[in-house]
DNA sequence: ACCTGAACACCGTTCAAGT
DNA sequence: ACCTGAACACCGTTCAAGT
């Protein structure tokens, strides 16, 4: 006779997120997410394959959030075809660079070691290409909107390095030397997002 | 009757930096590290405090080398006392900038792990203030050359983020996407060095 | 004064046995 | 079909006993 199901792998998942933000990585035990699911650690074994495969959802599930968020609140697209940007389309595409880089931002400070797992480890999260895809559109549409489509790739890829190596070092504790980090946020956003205008010298 | 000493703190922190790199984080035991210098487990203990405080000094001795690395190959700075960069200057601090990018994805690439322990962990690394104000006084130079002494941390800032960034994200492997990442490198090196000059408009 | 074996608590994982 | 206790290998760490 069928025992019924005492916990599910969505349950599983949130419970290892909210135990990895409450007592970091090295905190994120099979017995701590059992326990936490009501269930022993064993039974984890029916439905994930093993801790990697967990963090690994865990990931994914960290990072299709953080796409959700970078989607939710995106403008619609600034009336006209494909024609390349006049002053004011590029002016709109700085303001999105900055928007986006606040949501990064905010998600890392609400959820540290999410966003650890996801940008700063290594192949750890074994996140795979799709999800990767997903969650980076919104950049390389406003990459593309502002450097033209030749350097979209290039550009999409400075403003990421920026955004996650910036929220990174805040995190580990990198900016301790002084200095307003806010205003650093904020000087770096505009100079990163302006920099990737096509030259017009 | 006294026991010769059968190890040293440099053997040890030497050890752990190989295994490191040969095993990665998670193959950084204290075992692993016993057996290379030698000795048992633990007598590891009369020169670490624990496993924690290993994992620091061994980063403390990447950052180190790093911080030898960039100040190593250093041009002596260009005449005059405090003026202005005129075009020529800021050309060489352009280039400087880039030397200092390529010593950086230079040491992430011969030693991935130890660079992510620095620059990716979290407090993991417990790296001090010295040796962080130490490590990154070069790049706080051409900041300041670049951008000025008012600008000159807000700069820095943004060029280590962007950096770290990028290498850390090609070292995770988030350019799996296609596209030339030497190519993206060399676009991200020019466009945030030279964003970083005060603006001509 | 340093080194060691033995021991303890903890963790990931497997598996036979329960329902 | 899912859940569990017991067991195994492994790890960090402590400590009394050796030299």
């Amino acid at each position: 006779m069928p025992t019924p199901e005492r916990t599910s792998l969505d349950a599983i998942v949130g419970a290892g997120r909210a135990i990895l933000e409450s007592d970091g990585f090295g905190g994120l035990t099979m017995q701590a997410v059992a326990e936490r699911v009501g269930v022993r650690a064993p039974s984890l074994y029916k439905r994930v394959r093993n801790r990697s495969d967990l963090v690994r959802l865990i990931a994914a599930s960290s990072v299709a959030e953080l796409g959700e968020r970078l989607d939710a609140e995106r403008p619609p697209v600034a009336g006209g075809s494909g024609g390349a940007g006049g002053a004011e389309g590029a002016d709109a595409a700085i303001a999105e660079v900055a928007r986006l880089a606040r949501v990064v931002r905010a998600f890392a400070h609400e959820q540290p070691a999410a966003y650890r797992l996801v940008f700063a480890s290594g192949d750890e999260s074994g996140l795979d290409v799709a999800t990767l895809r997903e969650a980076s559109a919104p950049l390389l549409a406003v990459a593309a909107a502002l450097a033209g489509p030749d350097d979209a790739l290039d550009a999409a890829r400075t403003l990421t390095a920026w955004v996650t190596g910036f929220v990174s070092m805040e995190l580990s504790g990198a900016f301790r030397l002084g200095g307003d980090v806010d205003r650093a946020f904020e000087f770096g956003v505009e100079r990163v997002a302006a920099a990737l205008a096509p030259r017009s010298g």
